[in-house]
DNA sequence: TATTAAATGTTATAATATAACAGTTTTATA
DNA sequence: TATAAAACTGTTATATTATAACATTTAATA
């Protein structure tokens, strides 16, 4: 997915202003092209590549920047990060990670489901954002 | 909760084999006796206040094994910890955790919500653990 | 082109978590 | 009940993940 990723990125930051630049565009370009999710200290090893002596801020920032646009998501369970083609608007994600081979598959439901929220009236919660990471095996590694 | 977990924690090592040990208890103490959930370097400060110098495995250890026992569940998004009365032996957790006064409301589900259920189905993944966190505002803070 | 805003580079360090090994307590069993 | 094995703790050190702070550069815009 990497090319079309970057290209969807680089139209995206025309259209709303923000840079798409150097360190933006490895980092982004690094976590695209990895099937499984990546740490940020793997980014930033794999960055160490291409670019002289880059240090974690450089990463960190990076991540932050793709994160919040929603070109990546981080998978709370492995501190690692995934790029995601979806442009989806909508506050949820959900992650199928399979413990054998590291793959990750994402599910794209646009709503919570029905059983959360009804917990959420039942408790008068207002959900802003919302994340589902499902462990398990994965249909190669049955 | 903190007494009557406490006292289920106690019940259930005597039944399962494994040892109510005191930092076991402190911990467990700790955590449960929180509204809010706890870093594991906060349960580690509040432990100084009652043993000498306690060091981190110390705790980390005995986070672990509630974990494992299902006493304690880690808020992923929060690198924090949180007891647990209900005791579910199944293997779903789900969380409300609101952004503004920081309590974490656990919901029950049993089962995996249908849509995520018919996800799995359609990748042939075969799940053995969930988590959800919701964010968001509770009724308090609205 | 001067000013401002956005982004980067760099140093240092904070926050979270675990490895490794010695020593102790409990349990199992000879 | 002595002894071996297993479970657990104490301690030192260090790995891993993430951010604060500030100087500098680049790009947008007045």
């Amino acid at each position: 997915m990497t090319q079309s990723l970057l290209k969807k990125a680089k139209t995206y930051c025309e259209d709303h202003k923000c840079r798409f630049t150097e360190p933006r565009m490895q980092v982004l370009k690094i976590i695209a092209s990895s099937k499984k999710p990546m740490g940020a200290y793997e980014v930033l090893e794999k960055l160490g590549q291409i670019t002289d002596n880059p240090k974690p801020p450089t990463v960190y920032r990076a991540i932050e920047f793709w994160q919040e646009h929603r070109f990546i998501h981080r998978i709370e369970s492995l501190n690692a990060y995934v790029g995601c083609e979806a442009g989806h608007r909508h506050s949820g994600s959900q992650f199928m990670i399979c413990d054998d081979c590291g793959t990750v598959i994402e599910a794209h439901l646009c709503d919570l489901p029905q059983p959360l929220k009804d917990t959420m009236d039942q408790k008068t919660f207002k959900p802003s954002k919302w994340n589902v990471e499902i462990h398990g095996v994965c249909e190669k590694c049955v």
